[in-house]
DNA sequence: CTGAAAGCGCTTACAG
DNA sequence: CTGAAAGCGCTTACAG
């Protein structure tokens, strides 16, 4: 590929034969310079190599791609994606993308998609329906081969929507419906907090459950009560609280588990920094995380191991998500048989339910 | 703009007359259906109203405009790009998405520029030159009207090459050479951090700087430098490290101040993620911030006021500066002279240079 | 092995 | 007020 400032033709200032309105050169450019006809430039431009049948003869196919080369020639993708009606492009909703675990994903897309030629575009639909519509109406107006939501409902009433419009599409980070998702194994994620409390002798339990629409909340909350229910624990309902999934859900979600009187000796979060505005709230009221109450996040985010009270969370694989997601996605523009992925998480100890134990 | 699932046609399952591949209705659609010439409808939806000349009858624009609207008519953007060299794409690069705080600029510049009917594609370069002229062509590839660069080398040479190939752009967070910038006024937050710490009584101080190459880093550290100067007070070449702009990068510039032997009694960090982790050595080693030392950050991420020792920092308005660095780009597209912008800072104060004066 | 033509879905002067 | 034509930069069967 060329690149700004190799040297090529473009950035000399030479006046290119047929370039486009903004001196690009284009295939008429190249054609002319090699003194073939634009059909061939194609054809070789295109050949992916391979035996059989090739596209021109081998001095001219090597005629044209040094041409190519020297005057940076890169397609047009408007006229490439008119003429194919394929795009090579991508829409990607999330949630809100300053939720560093879905920077997190959305950069493994970005980064798996540019490997197959593709591009992106990421939008923020704040979980909202109505937003949730509007970027996807956006997002396929500019004619996109297919979509990643990282915003699914677990219901996926929108999302058969969508599908009625024929675009393909995966989910990631959120499962819904039978559609094809990357996920992270919650039920099992939820199923490690709960042994590792439950380890450690703790009975007397609380969950934050996040969002009641996300099923990473759901199953977070299923694993970790199932395991509960294995070990003959009970949690009262009372003491599953649903929050949203940033800091200050996490303060209004532990305030409404204080308020109850009763505090727990450990508390299943299922979002790091929903943790983190817990722990807040159990530090105002003069209790000490990891003495007083043991507190487990889920994620791990880069931060959780700097906080003054290191947070014992689970690690789920965002990164690896978004990879294994835009793969999904390609094999299904493929037109592939595709089935969902469950990554596997890890529990990660720390001070917030080990105390002074370091680890 | 017609919505999914609102009861165009288009969901209805009726075959479009001269639709395109995908059955999505096509210009041809509409004049088909609405008895007129193809070129009739597209004066009529590309009319963006005023007196004077119409684009047609008033019957014919509405007839035309109700078809559209019912079967749900947008644009190919490919044909509509190859036919007027716009494609109403901005490429926009960053060190990385996954830092919230470009993160937070990203939304901004995402949501302004949607007002325009605007997308954008972002990429990481992860402040590597390689990867800046990589992405910097992949998103030229992709014919974009314009570029938002987010993690600008302060001395420009880069952009030089990029303004060579004659593509507008601007520069949002770090400014660099002459090129129009939307930035926060970081000298100011210097000097803001440098006021508060000296009112406090500090004397003796240290600056974690950031990476060398960054403008922030750069005159975040020049205001503080300036302050503490204009107060007589010095703080020695040995006192003012360079440091990434992460948290690890905090640990590492901390723990090499601390190896000096003296300890600071107050430490700017032009980043607050940067100044989590110089908390983190501070405790480690047994100090404790905002009685031993106070810290003072940059930014004013979510986070900060929600930490165990709430951080005092210098707020920066990053969603507005990255709708500013749209509108900034907007007028350049239009041929506007621009002038950079420096948007003003905030000090926010906290228990980290506090303690237990409770804010 | 290579050329010529048609056409993707638009916009835009130009006629009438 | 409206139509007809040309053409943006490609790709792809089809000839030869």
């Amino acid at each position: 590929m060329a690149v700004v400032g190799d040297g090529t033709d473009r950035t000399s200032g030479v006046e290119l034969p047929f370039a486009d309105p903004a001196g690009r050169p284009t295939l008429r450019t190249v054609a002319e310079l090699a003194g073939v006809h634009v059909s061939t430039v194609s054809r070789v431009l295109n050949h992916v190599g391979g035996p059989g049948v090739r596209p021109a003869s081998r001095t001219t196919s090597e005629r044209i791609r040094r041409i190519a080369e020297r005057v940076g020639y890169s397609p047009n993708p408007h006229a490439t994606g008119l003429r194919t009606s394929r795009s090579h492009l991508v829409g990607v909703l999330v949630p809100r993308l300053v939720d560093i675990v879905l920077a997190t994903i959305y950069e493994g897309i970005e980064e798996a998609t540019a490997t197959y030629g593709f591009s992106t575009f990421v939008a923020n639909t704040g979980d909202d329906p109505a937003a949730q519509r509007r970027r996807t109406e956006m997002v396929l107006a500019r004619r996109v081969d297919g979509m990643i939501f990282g915003d699914a409902y677990v219901d996926g009433g929108f999302l058969d929507e969508v599908a009625g419009r024929g675009v393909p599409f995966v989910l990631v980070s959120r499962r819904a419906g039978a559609y094809p998702s990357v996920t992270c194994d919650d039920v099992l994620g939820g199923r490690l907090a709960a042994e590792h409390l439950l380890s450690l002798g703790h009975r007397d339990l609380a969950v934050i459950a996040g969002e009641p629409y996300a099923s990473t909340g759901i199953d977070r909350t299923a694993g970790f009560l199932a395991a509960c229910d294995a070990a003959g624990v009970g949690v009262p309902d009372s003491r599953v609280v649903h929050s949203r999934f940033d800091t200050e859900g996490g303060r209004e979600a532990m305030s409404r588990i204080l308020a109850d009187g009763a505090v727990p000796t450990g508390v299943f979060v299922v979002n790091d920094f929903t943790a983190i505005g817990a722990m807040g709230v159990l530090r105002d009221a003069g209790l000490v995380v990891g003495r007083d109450v043991a507190v487990v996040g889920f994620n791990d985010v880069p931060l959780a191991g700097s906080l003054p009270v290191g947070l014992t969370t689970v690690r789920s694989p965002m990164h690896e998500m978004g990879v294994r997601a835009a793969h999904l996605l390609m094999r299904r523009l493929a037109s592939e048989e595709v089935a969902s992925e469950r990554l596997v998480p890890v529990l990660v100890p720390r001070a917030s339910t080990l105390g002074d134990r370091r680890v």
